[in-house]
DNA sequence: ACTCATATGCGTATTTTATACGCAAAAATA
DNA sequence: TATTTTTGCGTATAAAATACGCATATGAGT
């Protein structure tokens, strides 16, 4: 077994959300293979790293964008999935408000942008088919766990929350049932703070606390929506 | 990059149902690191076969199981989990019905088992670790999937469905209102067998219609317990 | 000041789903 | 026949999801 060849890379899937839209994050490959192809970020793990690391350093590297949570999202492995030779790669899902970055290329990164994921390019390897369990899992994780305050800006109104959610699953909601459900969790704090875009009552904003979700979560509350 | 040395081996958590228990299959390894403990079958992936491919195959030379389904589970890479140097697992999940197998040791494995999950001995490597989210996956699963079935004999009776249920969920369930859920799914078949085991009336014996299940789960109705 | 647009806030009716429980006939064994 | 277990129907109550009405607040624009 000592003779085995097989390399080992991780790659990251991040989503953004900015108006009404989800995007995600992809380099244009410097290299061959695939060389002036989009791909989605990622790299080869290094001997000593353990795979969270290598994900975030690859990540950090290529895009500039650091992000403090990425969860595994699946081991893809099929022999032909790179021309190189045998490469195994673990792909990580996280999600980011997009506009607390700068991004910028770097490495094997010739050029990196987001992408509206209902308009993407064609991608290297076997991306295309990562993305889609990528963002089967945004949205069925949607609905049992609140990450999609991650996709948010720290404050923000309730109408953002609002729209995220309809984006996300596809279809309207109920906005007084919304507001009375998420509200009901006990989960958001009240700010002081207004904003007002355009005309209309300006929203307050809110402040989603993890410290409590966290807290509630461990007495078995559970979200859902 | 390609001096790049970590071996990849997959490891499969197998898991069997009998007479109210739970139970997972182990081997005593017969070679070291950690000869003479027990551990979760696995070992490492050729470089031509696909991971899914390793997984089976490693089961069944170890255990003589051969087992048509397994699912993905997680894969472990902390740089320290195998002294031999570092190795990365993807930890693969299963389900069988033990009574059709007879388990047998050979290559890696001395010895080959059943282990009542509430009593496990002590394990090699991280595989305490693998197991135990391999029993989170299992209860989590159970109540949104019907992969209980796969656990029982083909045809069965209504009780042991229910048993299998009270044990997995580590609670009880009114019996009528359980029937009225299962049998409103629609996904079970009513055959004209029965079976009597000690006194009582003799049970129907049901089985699984999977080409039913996919069909309606296409159509978006939803199994939960 | 008045209109318009959007946010906020409270209430309630209806439907659906979950849960609890009663009861008795059917079909086997002892 | 007595006992045991499966089967099957019914119903009462509780909890949750969903739909919808309506009044008021607070800004922008005219």
């Amino acid at each position: 077994m000592s003779k085995q060849s097989i390399k080992l890379s991780v790659d990251a899937v991040v989503f953004g959300y900015e108006e009404g839209e989800i995007s995600v994050l992809l380099i244009k490959r410097k290299y061959d293979p695939f060389k002036g192809k989009w791909a989605i970020p990622g790299g080869f793990v290094k001997d000593y790293e353990s795979l969270e690391n290598a994900v975030e350093r690859e990540l950090h590297e290529e895009t500039g964008v650091k992000i403090s949570y990425l969860e595994q999202l699946y081991t893809f492995g099929k022999p032909s999935r790179d021309p190189r030779g045998r490469v195994v790669s673990v792909a990580y899902f996280g999600l980011v408000r997009p506009n607390t970055f700068k991004i910028s290329a770097s490495t094997d990164a010739e050029e990196v942008a987001w992408f509206n994921i209902k308009d993407l390019p064609q991608l290297a390897f076997d991306h295309k088919a990562i993305l889609k369990i990528a963002i089967e899992r945004l949205q069925g994780k949607i609905t049992y766990e609140p990450i999609g305050f991650e996709l948010l800006d720290k404050k923000f109104p309730f109408s953002d929350l609002e729209k995220l959610y309809t984006t996300l699953l596809g279809r309207d909601i109920d906005r007084r049932n919304f507001r009375k459900k998420i509200i009901g969790l006990n989960v958001l704090d009240e700010l002081d703070e207004k904003v007002s875009k355009g005309s209309g009552r300006p929203a307050i904003l809110f402040q989603f606390n993890q410290k409590r979700y966290f807290q509630l979560k461990k007495e078995g509350i559970i979200f859902e929506i």
